[in-house]
DNA sequence: ATAAAATGTAGTATATATGCTATATTATGT
DNA sequence: ACATAATATAGCATATATACTACATTTTAT
C-alpha cells in the first residue's frame, strides 16, 4: 500500500488498546486481514461501512464515537466519570 | 454494476426525500456521481466512511442514525414528536 | 394524455479497499 | 541483553467503490 493518508479522524486505536486487544485479535472478531486493522488505524485507508459497522459492535460502541470528519478530543478527566456522555 | 445486495441498512433516501433534495441535488452536495447515491438507497453498495461523512453533513444527521447492520424501525408517530430521541 | 423530471438498469473504466506474504522495527517481559 | 510479541513497511493480487454514458421506466405536474 502506497502511504496515503486520510482526510477524517478515528479513534480506532484508543478503543482496541482500551479492550486489551491485539490487532490479530480484533482483526479475527471481525474477520479481516489484521493489516488492515493496522492501515485504519494510521489513517492509511478508508474502511467501508461494513467494515465500520463490524467494528462498532466488536468494541460497543457507535460509528459516531469511533469516525468523525472533526479531530477527536482528547478524553479528558470529566469524560471519564460515570456520567459521562459519547464523543466531543 | 451487477446488482450485488448488502447485509446493513441505510436511512439515506428517507433522509434525503424529507428534505427535499433529488439525488442530483445531493450528488452536488457531496460531490460524487448521482448514480452513487441511487446504489446506496437500493442497497446495491456499501460506501466508504469518507463518503458516509459527506452525508452525515450534508443530510444533518449523525452516522448511526443513517447506517445499522439492524433493520431502522418505521418512523412511528411518538419519535416525531419534538423530545423524540433517534434510532431503534 | 403528454411532457418533463426523477429514478432504474446496464455496461465499461479506474481507483482503491482489502487480502496476503515477507521482512524490519519497536515494545514487552524475563 | 535476549527472546518474544506487537506493530510497521513494502510489494503484489483481487474484489469492489465510484465515475461515467446511454437508454428505459416510473413519477409528477400540467
Amino acid at each position: 500500500m502506497s502511504s496515503k493518508q486520510v482526510n477524517f479522524y478515528n479513534r480506532v486505536k484508543m478503543l482496541r488498546v482500551e479492550r486489551g486487544l491485539s490487532r490479530q485479535q480484533l482483526a479475527e472478531l471481525i474477520n479481516v486481514h489484521p493489516q488492515t486493522i493496522g492501515y485504519i488505524e494510521r489513517q492509511q485507508f478508508n474502511p467501508t461501512i461494513e467494515l465500520a459497522l463490524n467494528l462498532s459492535k466488536a468494541l460497543g460502541v457507535g460509528l459516531d464515537a469511533m469516525f468523525s470528519a472533526e479531530p477527536f478530543e482528547l478524553v479528558d478527566e470529566a469524560a471519564l466519570r460515570p456520567s459521562a456522555k459519547t464523543n466531543k
